[in-house]
RNA sequence: GGGGGUGUAGCUCAGUUGGUUAGAGCGCCGGCCUGUCACGCCGGAGGUCGCGGGUUCGAGUCCCGUCACUCUCGCCA
C-alpha cells in the first residue's frame, strides 16, 4: 500500500463498501462524543468522515488530534447507519472506520480557523496565507483562476496563437508607470526595469517575422493599488498580429473572451455581439470609458431645456460656451426621500448638490398627456412645458425621477457616471447576474495636459493615429482619434488595445507633437526606432488583464481573493517578508550606498 | 501625498450619559458524553481596550498626536 494514502478524501463512494483505505490530510472538523470520535479528514480533493470508537487501538492517540492536524488513517469503508447519510457531502453514504493512524504534522492553535465562511482581517488573511488558501472559497477562486488561464491559452492556440517569452529583466521606459529598478552588479550605476508590460517587445516579435503572439505575461507597475489593481505585479493575456485592421483583432479577441466568459460564468448571460461604442458618446451616456451596461440607464444632453429658464443656476451657466446640463433618468426614483438622499450623497461626494425632478400623480384635473406632474425646486422654476419636454425626452413617467448635472462636461462627467451608477443601483435596476462586454473604441490620440500646457498622449504613444501621417499633418492634434480601443465589462476596463504606428515618419511626428524631438525618440525607443527603418509590418494587438477577469468569473470584487500571494496595500508581502533590508556586503557589490530620508 | 472607515481575548464582535471586578460566541485547557456532521453539557484559563499624551475625582468611552489595516482620490502612457 502507498505510504500516505490510496484513495484521497473525496474519493470514496458507497461503491468502495468493504474495502480497505488509507487517507491523509487535515483535521477538518472533530466531534468528540467520549465513546465515539468523528473526525472529518479534508485534503484538496473533498471531505470524508472517519469515525473512531473505543475498541480501535488508535483511539487514545485520536482523541489528541485537534483542528489542521495533517494524519494518516487506515481503516475500512463502511456504509454509514441507517438515518446518518449526509446529503451535502459527496461522500456523505460513507465514513472510514479507524483501525490505524499516524500523526504526520501537528497544528498549533489557529489564528485563523480554515473550518467555515467568516470574514478576517486582510493582516491575518496575508500573514497566513497558506491556512486562508486552505479554505473552501478561496481554494476555489485559486483552482478556477487555474482552469480560466487553461483555457485562454487552449483557445488562443486554436486561433493559431503562438506563445513566446519576453524578457523579465528590460529597459527601464520613460513614459507610463513609474519602474521598478533593478541594479546591475556588472555595470555600476546602471539599472534594470522590470517591464509594465511586454509592449515593445511583441511589436519587436511582430517586425521579427512572426505572425501571432501570445504570452500570459508578468507586468510590474510600482503604483498605488486598488482593490481591482494589484500592487506591483499582475499578468496580462498579452497578444499581437501582423498584417491587420482593428477588425481583424476584434474578431480574432471576441470569440475567446466570450467563449472564456461563457465557460466559467455558471450560466450567467454573457454579451454575444458587442457593442462598439465610442469613447465620446461612452462618456456622453454613461459618463465614464469603462461602462456597465447591466445598468440601463442612459444620461441625456438636456441644455436645450435648461436655456434661457426661470432656473437661474443653470440658466446662466449655459450662457458661457461649453457648458452643459446632462440629465440622469430615475425611473422609480420619485420619492421626496430617495431624491434627497441622492443629493446629499451628492454632497458627500464635494458637489453643492444633485438637482432633480419628481413626477408624481396630478392633483385636481391632470396636466399633461400621462398625468405626470413634475415637482421640486427646478420643476417649480422652469414651468410646466419644460419639464413635460424633459419627461418626454427620458420616456419617464408618473412615480420617476431626474437628476441633473451642470457645468463643463469636461469636468463634471466621472461624478455624472458615478450619480449613474448609484442611481441604477440604489433603485436595482441592475442584473447583477450577467456579463456586459463592449467594445470602446475611437479613444483620442492626444490630451490636453492642462497642468504643464502641453500636448500629452492619451493612451498610447505606439497606437496609430486615425488618418495617419496625414491627420497628423493637417488635423488640430485633439481632434485625432487612435485606433486604440478597450473592452469593459460590467464597470470594469478588461483589456486595452490598438494597431501600432508602424511608420517611422508618423512615429516621429506623433512624437513631436507631443513635445519629443526625433533624437529623444531615439534614444528613449532605440530599438523600436532601428526596427522601423527595416520593413516593419502593419501590426496591433491587446492585453487582457487576467487578474480582472478572474475575479469577475469568481464574483468577487478584490484582487486578493483570487491571487495566491498578493501583497498587503503598502506593497509588502507578509507572508514573506518582502521587501526587506539587504545587508551591506550586497549592496556593495551593486555599488549601492542608502540615503534614506530622516525617521 | 490627500480624504473616509476600522482598531476591545487567538478569531468574530458587544460594551449605555465618562462611573464598581470590561462581556458574549467560536477557538484553547480540564471533565462528562456511543451516531454526530456548526454535536451537546459542566468548569477553567486567556485583556497594556493599537500606541503616546491630555481633560477629569474617575477614560474602552471625550480631546490631540501617532501607528497599523482597509476603501478612495491623486497616480496607473
Amino acid at each position: 500500500m502507498h505510504r500516505y494514502r490510496s484513495h484521497t478524501c473525496g474519493a470514496l463512494r458507497a461503491s468502495d463498501i468493504g474495502s480497505q483505505a488509507r487517507l491523509s490530510g487535515w483535521c477538518h472538523r472533530i466531534r468528540d462524543h467520549g465513546g465515539v470520535l468523528f473526525i472529518d479528514l479534508r485534503d484538496h480533493y473533498g471531505v470524508v468522515q472517519c469515525v473512531v470508537d473505543p475498541d480501535s487501538p488508535v483511539f487514545s492517540l485520536m482523541e489528541q488530534v485537534r483542528s489542521e492536524w495533517v494524519v494518516r488513517v487506515d481503516g475500512k469503508v463502511r456504509a454509514r447507519p441507517e438515518g446518518t447519510v449526509n446529503a451535502e457531502l459527496p461522500t456523505g453514504e460513507v465514513e472510514l472506520y479507524v483501525t490505524d493512524a499516524e500523526v504526520l504534522g501537528a497544528a498549533s492553535e489557529l489564528p485563523l480557523p480554515v473550518f467555515g465562511d467568516q470574514e478576517y482581517p486582510e493582516e491575518i488573511r496575508l500573514k497566513y496565507r497558506f491556512l486562508d488558501l486552505r479554505r473552501e472559497k478561496l481554494h476555489a477562486n485559486i483552482m478556477k483562476r487555474g482552469r480560466i488561464i487553461t483555457s485562454m491559452r487552449n483557445r488562443m492556440q486554436d486561433q493559431g496563437f503562438f506563445e513566446f517569452q519576453t524578457p523579465i529583466l528590460t529597459a527601464s521606459s520613460p513614459e507610463g508607470a513609474r519602474d521598478f529598478l533593478v541594479p546591475s552588479r556588472i555595470h555600476p550605476g546602471k539599472f534594470y526595469a522590470l517591464p509594465q508590460a511586454p509592449q515593445q517587445y511583441k511589436q519587436l516579435i511582430m517586425m521579427s517575422g512572426f505572425d501571432r503572439y501570445f504570452q500570459i505575461a508578468p507586468c510590474f507597475r510600482d503604483e498605488d493599488p486598488r482593490a481591482d489593481r494589484l500592487p506591483g505585479e499582475f499578468y496580462q493575456l498579452d497578444l499581437e498580429m501582423s498584417f491587420v485592421e482593428q477588425e481583424d483583432i476584434f474578431a480574432a479577441v471576441e470569440p475567446v473572451i466570450t467563449g472564456v466568459f461563457e465557460e466559467f460564468a455558471d450560466g450567467k448571460p454573457v454579451t454575444k455581439n458587442w457593442p462598439r461604442i465610442p469613447y465620446a458618446e461612452a462618456l456622453r451616456k454613461y459618463g465614464t470609458d469603462k461602462p456597465d451596461l447591466r445598468n440601463p440607464l442612459i444620461m441625456q444632453n438636456v441644455s436645450e431645456h435648461f436655456r434661457g429658464s426661470n432656473f437661474k443656476v443653470f440658466a446662466r451657466m449655459l450662457e458661457s460656451a461649453g457648458n452643459e446640463v446632462w440629465a440622469i433618468p430615475g425611473p422609480g426614483g420619485g420619492s421626496r426621500s430617495f431624491c434627497d438622499r441622492m443629493n446629499s450623497w451628492a454632497q458627500g461626494e464635494g458637489q453643492p448638490g444633485l438637482g432633480y425632478i419628481m413626477w408624481g400623480a396630478a392633483e385636481g384635473e391632470g396636466e399633461g398627456a400621462t398625468g405626470a406632474v413634475g415637482r421640486g425646486p427646478i420643476a417649480n422654476n422652469i414651468g410646466p412645458e419644460r419639464v413635460e419636454a424633459i419627461r418626454a425626452a427620458l420616456g419617464l413617467k408618473e412615480g420617476d425621477a431626474a437628476f441633473f448635472v451642470a457645468g463643463d462636461p469636461q469636468k463634471f462627467y466621472k461624478f455624472a457616471g458615478m450619480a449613474r451608477t448609484k442611481v441604477g443601483e440604489d433603485l436595482k435596476l441592475v442584473d447583477h447576474d450577467r456579463y456586459e462586454l463592449a467594445w470602446i473604441v475611437d479613444f483620442p490620440f492626444y490630451e490636453w495636459n492642462e497642468d504643464e500646457k502641453k500636448i500629452d498622449f492619451s493612451h498610447n504613444p505606439f497606437s496609430m493615429p486615425q488618418g495617419g501621417l496625414d491627420a497628423l499633418n493637417t488635423q488640430d492634434p485633439l481632434t485625432i482619434n487612435a485606433f486604440q480601443y478597450d473592452i469593459a465589462c460590467n464597470g470594469y476596463e478588461i483589456a486595452s488595445g490598438g494597431i501600432r504606428n508602424h511608420r517611422p515618419e508618423a512615429m516621429v511626428k506623433a512624437f513631436e507633437l507631443a513635445g519629443y524631438d526625433e533624437a529623444t525618440v531615439v534614444e528613449r525607443f532605440g530599438g523600436m526606432y532601428r526596427a522601423f527603418q527595416y520593413g516593419a509590418p502593419p501590426h496591433g494587438g491587446m492585453a487582457a488583464g487576467v487578474d480582472r477577469i478572474v475575479m469577475l468569473l469568481c464574483g468577487v470584487n478584490n484582487l486578493r481573493e483570487i491571487s495566491l500571494f498578493p501583497m498587503n496595500q503598502r506593497a509588502e508581502d507578509l507572508l514573506m517578508g518582502s521587501p526587506a533590508e539587504v545587508g551591506p556586503k550586497q549592496l556593495r557589490e551593486l555599488h549601492i550606498r542608502l540615503n534614506l530620508p530622516e525617521a
